[in-house]
DNA sequence: AATTGGCACTCACCACGCCCGAGTGCCAAC
DNA sequence: GTTGGCACTCGGGCGTGGTGAGTGCCAATT
């Protein structure tokens, strides 16, 4: 008995499953595929197969379907990544050349990874988490209320307004701003967000004590902007292709289109993912540890300028898919948006 | 012939397909309202009302379902708003109250009303062209970059980069820059963006002649976030309500959910529509311009601080549906968010 | 002129029964 | 370990007939 042909039997039936979306009997594969042995030798690597675990039958007399398990194998040991076409790789490098500010490279990005793969694409906007300080302002907006003005490196723009208790207008309070500007821009341009706030930390000591006050209150937005999940977005396109796919779900797609809507649920998901290295992450269908999502898998990735990863994207769809196109799609559309990003 | 007693049928019927779903019969009319009337009158009126093309019979042997025109006159004539159940009221109430900041209102809001409604709720965000000026901020970035801070009353901020080809670390254009940032500030605080555009307009010569062309660039900046439509967002919820509703939509609710995607389409809708006075809007089916939604019908409002609307939100759901019901909570979230953003 | 009861007719829908064929498991032979 | 043969299973497609909700029309009534 051999082992081999046993996986080349489960990577057939995986790929005229995807294909074909009908269980797959024997004979049908023999058909497809050039295994060089009888139906009755399929038959009995299909029985192995099934103890295994790796592919189950829906009712008695029919073919089988890959398990979760099985796609898991086919995924990790069976398939190798398909490379793009041409004209898909053109299509990518001049949509997304064409995008004119961040939010225009996310939304393009989003649909583009949705068209590509025919599924639901999720794109994270470029963390704060990861990104870096460009420049800090401080802007008084009359009376007692400072606004601060953070810009990353990734061309992200938060800001904040700041209750001080000191009056703005006075002249000693202006000269005061403009050498704690000046102050905080050294201590924070060009590190992490993470590094800028401990930068802050350290001022305290060197600057006009009438500041620290408004300084310790700075750091503390500051950390406040890092921490605060609230404020990294994500966008989805393509759910629609969810009802083309809808047989694949085994009540309807609803939970889905819910879980799609959570979209600190979906951070959480990217986020984890995205710490793995730079390759494509694929989550199998009960691998998931969302609810609404137990029935579906996500390819997923990071991207972002150079090997740190800001951000992450990837698709979800049903567990019967296309596995290698589709992780070759999410890794291309990846690397053109990180190359966009460094510009 | 009462046509009185025509148009109680109508009513009658839809009532009775919304709540049922299933084409309505004479003889069941009968049964669940009080008409005073015989089968057969019944009959003779529904054949009126087909004629007149308010209601339509999906086949031969079976009962009336109401066309785009007989919601029509349903909405029109027929319904009086159905006023919020006092759990309800208070549900929003609550709800909105722990509302941190614009962007958790907007999407506490969205979520309130989808669930609210059992429907695809749609929000926009408070829209620049009908807010006005709260500040005009200029910060230099290093070396000839400015970076222009818009904040609007509603809370907006919008920040534009400019390339002012002036070295702006020298002592002078620091001091151009503060008289600058003085004037247009003088010159826009509290108007609306369009009216701001037109004060700037008036500075040049007022100025220093050096900061003409710098003044030429920020009021094309302003005009120019004034008027991009890319810069406004919508925020969609409870799609899932779709699947629910999904024996509503003749061919899938595919392309509706594409619809739901394209931002812009749904910010043209909201438009147009919030300039239509103080009330609910509806569109019904086939009224609506844009082809994924012509099964759906639209009820929205425009929201904002006072009687000038700066924003509209609605909801988009099957043809068949409870517009009384439907109006009354648009109405409700809208008045509720309206105090919300006044403060 | 409007309303009503009666009546024949139409069809969507459902349940039943039937067959078919793909697919299986097992076994004996190679 | 592989193969051909064989009996068995069972889901799905298909015609068939019955049922009932609903209609349109007509003659009678108010």
């Amino acid at each position: 008995m051999s082992e081999d042909r046993r996986l080349a039997v489960l990577r057939a039936i995986v790929q005229d499953y995807v294909e074909t979306s009908e269980p797959v009997g024997s004979k049908a594969l023999l058909e497809r595929h050039q295994l060089g042995v009888s139906a009755a030798t399929v038959r009995n690597d299909m029985a192995v197969l099934e103890e295994e675990g790796l592919i189950a039958a829906p009712h008695t007399s029919a073919g089988r379907i890959p398990t979760d398990a099985g796609y898991r194998l086919f995924v990790d040991r069976l398939s190798t990544v398909k490379p793009l076409s041409g004209a898909e790789k053109r299509a990518i490098s001049t949509l997304l050349d064409g995008a004119m500010d961040l939010d225009d490279v996310v939304d393009r990005t989003v649909r583009l990874l949705a068209s590509l793969t025919r599924q639901v694409a999720v794109v994270q906007y470029p963390s704060l988490t990861r990104s870096s300080v460009r420049h800090i302002e401080l802007v008084p907006l009359g009376g007692t209320r400072l606004l601060v003005v953070l810009i990353t490196t990734t061309g992200r723009v938060e800001q904040r307004v700041l209750e001080t208790g000191i009056d703005l207008g006075e002249p000693a309070a202006e000269r005061m701003l403009a050498s704690l500007r000046s102050d905080v821009n050294g201590a924070t341009v060009g590190r992490t967000l993470a590094d800028a706030a401990g930068g802050l930390g350290e001022l305290p000591t060197q600057v006009d004590p009438a500041a620290r006050g408004l300084l310790a209150a700075i750091a503390a937005e500051l950390t406040e902007v890092l921490v605060e999940q609230r404020e990294e977005r994500v966008v989805v396109a393509g759910t629609s292709n969810l009802v083309r796919a809808g047989e694949d779900f085994p009540t309807s797609i609803g939970p889905v289109l819910e879980a799609l809507e959570e979209h600190v649920v979906l951070l959480k998901l990217l986020g984890t993912v995205s710490e793995q290295g730079d390759s494509v992450a694929v989550r199998i269908g009960a691998e998931n540890p969302y609810a609404g999502l137990q029935s579906t898998s996500l390819v997923t990735t990071g991207y972002g300028a150079g090997s740190d990863h800001v951000a992450a994207l990837g698709v979800v769809g049903p567990t019967r898919m296309d596995y290698p196109t589709t992780m070759a799609a999410v890794r291309a559309v990846a690397t053109y948006v990180s190359r966009i990003l460094a510009e």
